[in-house]
DNA sequence: CGAAAATAGTTTCCGATGAAATCATTATTG
DNA sequence: CAATAATGATTTCATCGGAAACTATTTTCG
């Protein structure tokens, strides 16, 4: 690209100078959108997946049955992104519902065969995209960011 | 929250058994919605900016003059919120324009008087926002924080 | 019991976002 | 030097996601 602007001289550093790139919120977001479109890109090519339709079938996975309520806890999605899973995953007969006896507002939720083949199939290469993004860092550098990470999530 | 699901027993560990509170990627999600709602809700509140405005205003500061295009090359923004960013920061007397002499499908923004008497308030405020959300951390910590992120990223 | 309040989940509506189409200007090349 | 291609920027259009409204059921309590 040309540069055509003249940058002026950074020197002259007002208080209002502020670099974005130094700045950890800009660079958060930089690492977050990195890390979830490569993940994307595996559960949307392959299977036409959306982000919450992932989410919510890896939740209930093999064997878990949840309330529609109990998946937004799980997830920390809202509940209308988990109310649009559950309508688009049932209508791929990739899980399954039954009536809740204990409160008729609700229902069951479980994975359906269907469900878990895709899974089956899915979650290998997700977990070889997770390796990937993680490929430059040593196993301690792993543990330290996941650390740092939820030091200043829990943090509030 | 009453915990209806009789969830099944999680020793039976199939190898579609997936945590997804223990996957990299969700990890980050919730480590970048921390992160970019406190930030948002300053300028949100204070200035009624949206995202893409504030990164704008902030690039230009008090004194960098940009093109369209080398703002979205700043700022990790596509040109469309870019585009969006310039005219409403233009309509509320944030930022200037003048025309480009060397390309005329281009032209020169910089801030205002205006725009950097926001500044002025807004960047402390931002700045005290990121240091809350770095307060349970050593220097050492943030630092590291940072590094790693960064090793994620440019890593591909 | 039965009316009012609370709760689980779904639907509607609106704003945000990005891909593709478009417009205006500049560069290329036959 | 046209005609075409390429480029910078904006606009349009379709989709996504969340707040608020709504439906159905359950709980509270007079």
């Amino acid at each position: 690209m040309t540069t055509d602007a003249a940058h002026l001289d950074t020197s002259k550093c007002e208080p209002e100078e502020f670099d974005l790139h130094a700045f950890f919120p800009y660079q958060t977001r930089v690492f977050y959108k990195h890390v979830s479109e490569a993940v994307a890109c595996v559960y949307g090519t392959e299977y036409g997946m959306k982000p919450y339709e992932w989410r919510t079938l890896a939740i209930l996975g093999a064997a878990n049955v949840y309330t529609p309520a109990e998946l937004v806890e799980q997830s920390s999605m809202d509940k209308v992104a988990v109310s649009r899973a559950i309508a688009s995953l049932s209508k791929r007969g990739w899980i399954l519902s039954r009536s809740n006896k204990n409160d008729g507002r609700s229902r069951l939720l479980r994975s359906s065969a269907k469900g878990r083949e895709v899974l089956k199939k899915l979650i290998p290469m997700i977990r070889q995209v997770e390796d990937d993004l993680l490929a430059g860092l040593t196993e301690a550098e792993r543990l330290e960011l996941r650390r740092l990470m939820g030091k200043v999530v829990q943090k509030s």
